[in-house]
Parts: C-alpha cells; structure tokens; sequence
DNA sequence: TGCGAGGTGCGCGCAGGTGGGTAAATGGGG
DNA sequence: CCCCATTTACCCACCTGCGCGCACCTCGCA
C-alpha cells in the first residue's frame, strides 16, 4: 500500500508562547512524538518521531564522522532537532527559539504537508517561492525535470 | 477492462461556501474521495483519492530530496493538493481558498473532464484558451503533435 | 402537465482552534 | 538546606465558523 501522503497548505497561527496548533487533518502520524528541525531550506521539518532516524539515514545515507563534510552536515542537522514526546491534548507542537528564528517564524506559520513529514514556513517566504516558480512556469520546469530524469533512467 | 473516460465540459456555479457540485454523471469515480489540486495550468484539478500517488509518481516520476528543483517542484504540488474523504451527499466539492486563488475561480466555473480526472477552470480563461488553439489551427497543432509522437517512436 | 432527478440556499451542530488558569519543575537566593 | 519566584508544560472550556444535509425549487423529459 502507498504511504500516506501529507500534503496540503495551512495557515496556522503561533501563540505568544511559541505553539503550534498542527492542523487536524494531519495530526495522526504525529501522535506518538515529533522531531521538528531545520533543514536545507528556510523552513522547518516535523517528522514523526520514530521515522526520524530513518529520515536522516534514507536522504542521506550513512554517514561518516571521518569525512569533514558529513561530519559538519550530521552536526549541523543533529544540533537543530528538537525531539518532544508527543502534541498536547489540542495537537499544537512547540517550536523552540532557535528553530524559530532559523525560519524567521513569527505569529503566522504556514504549515506544509510534504509526503512523509510536514514543513514550517514564514508566509511571506513561501509565497515569494511559489510566485517565482509560477513565473518561471511550472510547466517548463516540471518537462525539463522530467527529461532529467528519464535521461538518467537505464 | 477500460479505463473510465471522463469528458465534456460542464459549468457548475461556485457557492458562497466555496462548493462546487460535481455533475452527477461525472461523480462516480470520486465517491471514495477527491485530492484537488493545483496544476501546471492556471486551472485545478480533481483526482479520485487513491490515483493520486499513482498520478503523480506517473507523471513525475520519483523525485529526490537532495535535488533542489526536484525538492520545490513536489513542494509545490503537494502544498497544493487538498484530500477530501467523499463529496457530500449532494455531490458537492470542497474548494479551498488557496485553490480558488490560483485558479480565478469566482461564482462560476467550468468542470472539464480530461480522461482520468477533472479540471476546473475559470470560465473566461479557459474560453480565452480555446479560443486561441482555434485561430491557431487546431489541424496544424495536431498535425505537429503527430509527427513529434511519430519521430519519437522506435 | 405531471413526475423525477439534479442543483441551490440556508439553518444547525459540532469539530477544531484559541486563550487562559493551574500545577509541576527548576533555579537562585537567603 | 529550605523557601520562594519564575518559567514551562498541561489541560479545561468557551466560542467561532466550517461543513453536513435537509428541503425547496427548477428544469428536463415523458
């Protein structure tokens, strides 16, 4: 069976005590923890507890402490990932300081279902990106993509 | 068997609430659930709920984490695609704002079948479209399609 | 002209989001 | 070492607005 898909656009908003309420529809696989952590882009990443370790091995493969690239890269993505037991009785997460400045969060948060794990944006950010990818066309990216791939097919 | 082909072009009217009732001769194949979504056109579309990662992973093929045009690509797609259990017991759709938003849709819109799912389609975009492919000549255009599908074969 | 199916407007219930009160934990100062 | 203050996390409760579905009405076909 597929995986399931989060996906969807949320505005939520962050309380003065820096909470997040996770939408309902998209609560379930946070049930039993979450590691929220920054990541490649200006966003935040909320990925299930459990499958974190996962995460980290699947995208990046094993790493190695003897290579000075994975090893700032390991640090770098260990040292802003905040691990919590699970959401409160009202499904909201707390984003804690550092990762909040990090995606520039502040009273709005655009949440973002990415397949397997959710995304924090500044709404402002976000919008900027999808503006300049519907500028360029989507559909010229998405075709010169797909030759991409196929090319590296076989 | 052969796959359903949905066709033809309806206009359905757009409520204060944001629902769009689905013409009852192309609701049978999202009784078990719709993902609507943002496209490659300025239009959206509607795909019954478990083609969906079949529809995409089809179309795109797998995309990697790691490569970041791949990364805002699927971003992009799955932010705007919104999961739906079922259309209601009128047949009824849900539109986000979001949706609405991308596509022009206001008051009226234009439900357009296209084999495998539905578009959506501001009505004065989509006339606008059609109107434009038939000054081109929609002979020649298909004419060019052929031969491209010709020389790509063997 | 009557009947049936399909589309639309509207009221209502409740899920879900927001704010705040409280308990527990931690650190600092006397 | 003990007590108090401040912070942190937890959960209760109100309330709002979304979304469900009833019911009316319109239109098409017989």
């Amino acid at each position: 069976m597929a995986p399931r898909l989060l996906s969807g656009t949320y505005e939520c908003s962050l309380d003065d005590r820096s909470r997040v309420a996770i939408p309902a529809r998209l609560r379930e696989p946070f049930a039993d923890g979450t590691v929220t952590a920054w990541w490649l882009d200006e966003c935040l990443v909320v990925v299930p507890r459990f499958e974190w370790p996962d995460f980290i091995e699947g995208t990046f493969g094993r790493m190695s402490v003897l290579d000075d690239d994975q090893r700032e890269l390991s640090r770098f993505l260990l040292a802003g990932a905040f691990e919590q037991e699970g959401l409160d009785k009202q499904g909201r997460l707390l984003v804690p300081a550092e990762l909040r400045e990090h995606a520039g969060l502040d009273g709005k948060v655009k949440v973002v279902g990415a397949g397997a794990y959710l995304e924090l944006w500044d709404p402002a950010r976000l919008d900027e990106r999808f503006d300049r990818l519907r500028k360029d066309g989507v559909a010229q990216r998405a075709a010169r993509l797909a030759s991409r791939i196929d090319g590296g097919r076989g």
